[in-house]
DNA sequence: GCCGTTTTCGGCCCGACTGTTTTCAGTCG
């Protein structure tokens, strides 16, 4: 999980989160869920709801999103006293852990208060002991299929990877998806959900297809041996969901070819642009759901998402973009939006060659790019010397590499080839921000990308120091992965992310979107707030072998999420254009 | 408790599936 950066916000998300669900325990209306979509929008902010009060008082947290007068009253009683009443109040009333109760399956706010109050369940462990002395099967209301759903989830929690990553998760998506297309009568299969909406992480997988024979995909499905089900959570006549042993849940649906689209976009999601979407659909006198739109019972458009965009009075919302986080504003208005694609990729500036703990020669990279990628120009960015563990360089031997790199694009020149090698390094900015590597040397290269490889645990106001010395190197050109996190493994950097933006703008420094399926960093969200400002991005494969150098696409995938366009992204460019963006070529 | 291209009051997304039910509430996505 990404270290909380605002460890405020977060506690005070979690009690709005178990106040929500103490809310609904009560049979209490639509205050759940505005308590819910606060939780939720607090975990969203840039900033601290301390420093908000600070600058804007109250009124400065009313101003947020789905925070109103009462919501912002509390915040401030946390702030000042660390504690928030009622919540205190709903603790005594009920002592339960909420929050490992909620995770299980099949447990809702209104099954835990009913086992609190029949059997005393106040955490997992009660739960797991009543399951098994069969006390639950025997409660009114009670039942063996309930007590047995219990047991399983609770072995399911236990064992869950919440959330799997984008690129491990992708080849399993596309084999199953091939088994499922080959079944006689489907058709239009797609695979939906955040894995359409190119997410860094993906929680499940699920199928959307026409079909002429629904029993019969639907049986193909729940019978798959390769990856073999392991379980068939529900088994219905459009819908099924089975899963791995892994734990993957995987979801598929058989609609009419008249409810296709809507169907696609229902399960494309995001939950919240679907909410959007329909609150839309309802101010136009519409009714939106799976099967299409309505004006009465009259469905008006549902086999395409496209035309669904259209009589909602708007533009075609890219996957990538829905996420409720102002697409929807965006697709009411007129200005055109082309996403950057991957062909609009020209070359790629973070590789790492077999002079430092790469595996490929220069030239075989270097051809590997220019004839299976197409690409023009690649920049060799091996480590330097600090990094003893990947063999990094000294001045010595970049220099001595040099050389070797001006051969190489000597002979592309002879033979009239069109391509280019750049000589740049990955530096390490040291704990002072200083680099490893003396100016006289980097400055003859082509270009210089620093990053942070040690230290990365250092408090928020030390490393935000640190990496602003060096932005305002002269040197340095590219910040690779900034934040240098490594997802599901290792937090991020508390950079401050303003101090950041304000002086990459600045100093004309670069910020990497590192298209490593493992880190994809920067994150969508700063893509966009540093597209906003103005600032230059590139998107690099971080290669560290020959087939790295296609994990391009995750970073198109989250570039595109980030709203960014080809104009916005330095490696979409000729080379000559290129080098124009490096700071010694513009100082 | 929040919010406003119908609204400062009166709404608040929608349907499938499950289990224990015999008409539905709860959960999920």
């Amino acid at each position: 999980m990404v270290a909380e950066q605002f460890e405020v916000n977060e506690e005070i998300a979690k009690i709005f989160h178990r106040l929500g669900v103490f809310l609904d325990m009560d049979g209490v209306d639509f205050k759940p869920t505005a308590y819910q979509r606060a939780a939720a929008i607090l975990r969203t902010l840039d900033q601290s709801v301390a420093d908000i009060y600070r600058l804007s008082d109250i009124k400065g947290l009313e101003a947020l999103e789905g925070i109103g007068k009462n919501l912002a009253y509390k915040i401030k009683e946390y702030l000042g006293t660390g504690k928030i009443q009622t919540y205190e109040k709903y603790l005594k009333l009920y002592p339960i852990d909420i929050d490992n109760l909620d995770e299980v399956p099949g447990l809702g706010p209104k099954t835990i208060k009913w086992l609190w109050e029949e059997l005393g369940v106040k955490n997992v462990s009660d739960l797991k002991i009543a399951a098994e002395k069969g006390l639950v099967k025997n409660l009114p209301r009670g039942g063996a299929k309930l007590e047995q759903n219990i047991l399983n989830n609770l072995n399911l929690v236990e064992t869950a990877n919440k959330r799997w990553l984008y690129a491990e998760i992708e080849p399993l998506a596309e084999k199953i998806k091939a088994q499922l297309e080959i079944v006689p009568g489907v058709s239009n299969l797609l695979i939906t959900g955040s894995y359409r909406r190119k997410k860094s992480t993906i929680g499940d997988l699920d199928y959307v297809t026409v079909a002429s024979k629904p029993t019969l995909v639907m049986d193909v499905f729940t019978n798959l041996q390769n990856p073999k089900v392991e379980e068939i959570i529900s088994h219905g006549k459009t819908r099924s969901s089975i899963r791995l042993a892994d734990g993957l849940e995987i979801d598929l649906r058989v609609v009419d070819k008249k409810s296709y689209g809507a169907a696609c976009q229902y399960f494309t999601g995001s939950k919240e642009h679907n909410i959007e979407l329909r609150k839309i659909a309802i101010a136009k006198g519409f009714k939106l759901n799976e099967y299409g739109l309505y004006k009465g019972v009259k469905q008006v458009a549902g086999s395409s998402e496209e035309e669904i965009y259209k009589m909602l009075g708007l533009r075609y919302i890219e996957p990538e973009l829905r996420e409720n986080t102002g697409e929807i504003e965006w697709a009411q208005g007129k200005k055109k939006l082309d996403l950057i694609n991957i062909k609009d990729i020209k070359g790629d500036l973070h590789i790492h060659s077999d002079w430092d703990g790469g595996k490929e020669s220069i030239s075989d990279l270097a051809e590997y790019a220019r004839l299976k990628l197409g690409y023009e120009y690649i920049g060799i960015s091996d480590h330097t010397k600090f990094l003893k563990i990947e063999r990094g360089l000294d001045e010595e031997q970049l220099m001595a590499q040099r050389l070797e790199i001006q051969k190489i694009n000597a002979k592309y020149k002879d033979k009239h080839i069109n391509f280019t090698i750049l000589q740049g390094c990955e530096a390490n900015i040291l704990n002072d921000g200083s680099l490893d590597i003396r100016d006289t040397i980097l400055k003859q290269l082509d270009y210089v990308i620093a990053g942070l490889h040690s230290q990365l645990d250092m408090d928020r106001e030390e490393i935000t120091a640190r990496m602003l010395k060096a932005i305002n190197n002269p040197y340095i050109d590219i910040i690779s992965h900034p934040f240098t996190g490594l997802i599901n493994r290792r937090p991020q950097a508390k950079l401050d992310w303003g101090m950041i933006l304000t002086a990459a703008k600045q100093t004309g420094t670069i910020l990497e979107i590192n298209a490593n399926p493992l880190r994809l960093d920067l994150e969508a969200p700063k893509i966009r707030e540093a597209k906003r400002e103005g600032i230059k991005l590139v998107i690099d494969s971080d290669t560290h072998s020959l087939e790295d150098m296609n994990q391009i696409e995750y970073g198109i995938g989250e570039a595109r999420r980030g709203w960014v366009v080809k104009e916005d992204i330095i490696n979409t460019f000729l080379l000559a254009h290129l080098v124009k963006q490096f700071k010694r070529n513009v100082l």
